[in-house]
RNA sequence: GUCCCCAUCGUCUAGAGGCCUAGGACACCUGGUUUUCAUCCAGGCAACAGGGGUUCGACUCCCCUUGGGGACACCA
């Protein structure tokens, strides 16, 4: 049976590169009726919050990345952490280590001036026929994982290929801390064995990590589990991306009116590719994911091609269904829908013509209030020459019963045909008045979907205005 | 600094020795459709980092150089 697993870390908001880890690991399990599950993995006191984890949650509900086991969460899986590391300590895999901070972090610095891998020196590492320090008095030690000194580790990561790493290159990393808790190198590799994890699908950067874990599964007895690293996203300057430097949120994309649909599409072919294949549903790519087809290197993250597929995706959404969203976004902007409600017609208009949800929430504004018509732009479109043939429009227009874009464009065309007036002549000045935008879709279906009291007020506003 | 990883159009990528005069997509440019704009349609521009090998043949395999990234915490 297959088993993934996201193990993110409580410590900020869900973001891009960790919404396609979570992705990628989710549609490995699908793909292979496997399950998937989630590991908050917060041993880190000082940073974790539960707005963190909520924010977590959110993100990969709005995603619809459900998983079928968890949350687990690490801080209440204290006990097992500790039962394992005692049995290491008797085992003889581990140690106690009483090196201060202090001495570590000015060997490291020493170390580093030579030019040398920073690491730990074994001080209080036991060896046959070694004589160790004597204890010091009332220090707190912590726990070293007795790495192994010769050889090296390798596995084939499902991603990168083989890999392989002198165990010289490894220290002994701390398991647990001076006051007892594990660390995160030593409980991800108890809960990856423990919940059964078949396939460790993470970033890039654990890499290095992974030949110690390796090690610890080894000591421990334990199998060890398929790797597969995925490269990180790098902003769309080819930078690394972080809270300072355009890292967001995905919950920040729902906010700027992104679909679902289109962020998932959009981090599926972020790496991962199938031939020529660019849009396709969620069911489609848990049908063709694997690992085999995903890219070793970092990728670059593109507001233009998310943009595309927003774009595309809205376009492919019923009217209907956009209502409710729409009339969220129009009231967050302020709009009063009371008297007017946000309509499937009015979305029905727009919808080809907007890359975000926020776009179509302000190009449809309009219907719902006087927009804020610039002066200049009327002056030029309702000038000396226009103002009379508009007056006279809208002297027809009051007469006219019927108030659908067919019988407007009949009354319309038959008035220009009257005054041998050419299109623009007409439109331009009704696009100033009505919407205070020169491009609009077809104004009749505007004027229908205004309504025919609506339109007269716009045309009267402004033709008083005038004078 | 040490170790690890990576390297095809501006960007995301196809490519698993001959199918490659290197394909698709985004962006960009041109033309068409359109009352305007957008959509849509048609077309165009544009890449195998460099140098050595291996081979009858290399984008594909090996080595080096260069460039980029990551890791080196009592963070995860």
């Amino acid at each position: 049976m297959v088993r993934t697993r996201f193990a993110p870390s409580p410590t900020g908001f869900l973001h891009i590169g960790g919404a396609r880890t979570a992705l990628f690991s989710w549609a490995y399990a699908q793909r292979h009726q496997g399950q998937f599950v989630l590991r908050v993995e917060d041993t880190d006191v000082e940073r974790s919050t539960p707005e963190a984890v909520q924010a977590i949650l959110d993100g990969m509900a709005w995603l619809g990345l459900n998983h079928d086991e968890g949350p687990h969460y690490q801080m209440q899986r204290m006990d097992i952490y500790k039962q394992h590391i005692q049995k290491m300590l008797e085992d003889g895999s581990a140690y106690y280590c009483y090196s201060s901070k202090e001495s570590l972090d000015a060997l490291r610095a020493s170390q580093m001036e030579q030019g040398i891998k920073p690491r730990y020196d074994g001080h209080w590492r036991p060896e046959a026929g070694k004589v160790l320090p004597e204890v010091p008095q009332g220090v707190p030690p912590v726990v070293r994982f007795k790495n192994p000194q010769t050889g090296t580790v390798s596995w084939d990561d499902l991603v990168k290929g083989r890999i392989e790493i002198a165990n010289a290159e490894l220290d002994d990393v701390i398991i647990a801390r001076a006051d007892g808790t594990p660390t995160y190198n030593f409980c991800v590799v108890i809960d990856d064995w423990e919940m059964g994890i078949t396939q460790v699908i993470r970033g890039d950067d654990h890499v290095n990590n992974t030949p110690r874990q390796i090690n610890m599964l080894h000591a421990l007895g334990a199998e060890v589990p398929q790797y597969a690293h995925l490269s990180m996203i790098l902003g769309s300057d080819g930078a690394k991306l972080s809270k300072r430097h355009g890292a967001v949120g995905v919950m920040q994309y729902h906010e700027d009116g992104y679909l679902p649909e289109a962020v998932l599409n959009y981090l599926a072919r972020l790496g991962w590719s199938h031939g020529d294949a660019e849009l396709f549903n969620i069911d489609q790519f848990c049908e063709w994911f694997d690992l085999d087809h995903i890219t070793p290197s970092a990728a670059q993250f593109s507001t233009e091609k998310l943009n595309w597929y927003n774009a595309h995706y809205i376009k492919e959404k019923s009217p209907e269904s956009l209502v409710g969203d729409l009339t969220e976004r129009l009231t967050k902007l302020g709009v009063n829908l009371e008297n007017t409600p946000v309509t499937s017609d009015i979305i029905a208009l727009y919808q080809e013509r907007v890359s975000t949800l926020n776009e179509l929430a302000e190009a449809i504004a309009f219907f719902f209030q006087m927009p804020a018509i610039e002066p200049a732009l009327l002056e030029k479109h309702l000038n000396e020459a226009a103002v009379p043939v508009m007056k006279s429009l809208y002297a027809q227009l009051e007469q006219h019963e019927a108030w659908d874009k067919d019988s407007l464009n009949a009354l319309v065309s038959a008035f220009m045909k009257d005054n041998g007036l050419k299109i623009p002549k007409v439109f331009m000045p009704m696009r100033a008045m009505l919407i205070g935008i020169m491009q609009s879709p077809d104004l009749y279906a505007v004027m229908a979907l205004l309504g025919k009291a609506e339109v007269l007020a716009r045309m009267n506003l402004a033709l008083i205005k005038k004078h």
